[in-house]
DNA sequence: AGCCTGACTCGGA
DNA sequence: CTCCGAGCCAGGC
């Protein structure tokens, strides 16, 4: 890896493991940052999820698949932007409620096949 | 080095 | 159900 840092180089090994697992999830179903955290092996660094995507991961990143434990969109910083997330996940067929949630018991990410 | 902020989460009130 | 405080890590000043 040219002119990485040590530090950087451990930051790094962990967004890549982010990226790897929010690529996972598949089309019209949502994960949250706690839960993404915990596939990529870092449990407890949910907020290191929201950090890697919000430096942007790499193109074709389904970034806009992952919601908080609430299972809302997160507010960020860009205005807009979480209209954007909500867009777009209701064009994979997500509904969200009247209270803008979705019911991750429904539309929920499931990694590991559970009966 | 210290201090503040941020796409988070959880437990308690 | 909502609101608060504490714990978590990384980055900019």
């Amino acid at each position: 890896m040219p002119r990485v840092s040590e530090r950087a180089a451990g930051t790094a090994r962990s967004h890549a493991a982010i990226y790897a697992v929010v690529r996972r999830i598949p089309r019209g179903r949502v994960a949250t940052y706690g839960q993404v955290a915990r596939e990529a092996r870092l449990p407890g660094h949910a907020r290191l999820v929201g950090y890697a995507l919000a430096q942007g991961g790499p193109p074709g990143l389904p970034w806009h698949r992952v919601l908080n434990a609430r299972g809302t969109v997160s507010v960020r910083s860009e205005p807009g932007g979480e209209d954007v997330q909500r867009a777009r996940l209701e064009g994979e067929g997500v509904v969200f409620s009247a209270s803008g949630r979705v019911d991750l018991a429904r539309h929920g990410w499931r990694p590991r096949t559970r009966t």
